[in-house]
DNA sequence: GCAATTTATTTGATATATCAAATAAACACA
DNA sequence: TGTGTTTATTTGATATATCAAATAAATTGC
């Protein structure tokens, strides 16, 4: 007879709680911008940020596949929020360029993210985030080495 | 100038650990049988225990959507490891019956993932693994409410 | 007992995940 | 400087994610 021990339910609990997340972040951004996604929206951000990033780095930060990268920068690029142009110094890789839909795209979106943020989060006290976060890094760390 | 607080890293970190888990499960599942992937390993084990489930119900077991559902299963049926016959009941549902092929892999794959579990949540207290599992579903009701 | 509605599953279309293999440019260095 | 190796990105193939729409069987109300 097998027992539903935190063992057991923890690992189905961080499942369940990236989706509720990614499917509220979803709906909120499909409101201020229905063609664009959530990994799109949020890489749009990250260059908002720093557009010096090569792709493999941008991959790193948003935890994806270099194969994952390139598809969806491709769409990105396709959607018009930005130009992929080959970079001088290193003819391997692009350089990205926010293009204007993108630039105002980024001005709706980010707070609305900024919104997705805290709606997940509240009621957390800053210690149980802290806490929380230790926690999900530990784990991160038994699985990667 | 942004800093990086909490609120802006755990739900970063939820996405990476989960990943993080999944390719650890993926690898050692993909020891003992390397053609089953680890959704459709789970899958075979809540099965196991249960076959009465719909596909509806399955789906909710592992936070699916009933399309993918419908995708894993007609895959994992097309490999042998399970058949599905229209319930004599209700003729809208399935039956879901393990194959032997699938009882095989059962039995090589349960040890495995529960050794991924252990694996994945070394070096956490019981009370520890409670309180992540708290706070995971305390985020989940603030993304679906 | 039948029309309208609801429920369970499937299909279509598009996006992302993942691994392996292919490209092509940069680099190391004899 | 040519050659072997490494690095950054892309492509191919297959699996899953997600929403909307389609099916088809069950159920409800009259």
């Amino acid at each position: 007879m097998k027992i539903n021990t935190p063992t057991n339910t923890v690992l189905y609990a961080i499942e369940e709680t990236i989706k509720a997340y990614r499917k509220l972040s979803a709906k909120n951004i499909s409101e201020v911008i229905p063609d664009i996604t959530v990994d799109q929206a949020l890489i749009l951000l990250i260059l908002d940020k720093n557009t010096d990033h090569t792709q493999m780095e941008l991959a790193d930060l948003v935890f994806k596949d270099y194969a994952s990268i390139t598809r969806i920068l491709k769409l990105m690029e396709k959607k018009g929020y930005l130009t992929k142009t080959i970079d001088a110094k290193d003819k391997r890789r692009s350089t990205l360029t926010i293009a204007d839909k993108g630039k105002k795209a980024i001005s709706l979106l980010a707070p609305v993210i900024s919104l997705n943020r805290t709606t997940a989060l509240n009621g957390l006290t800053e210690s149980e985030r802290i806490q929380l976060f230790e926690l999900l890094k530990k784990i991160t760390k038994n699985c990667t080495n």
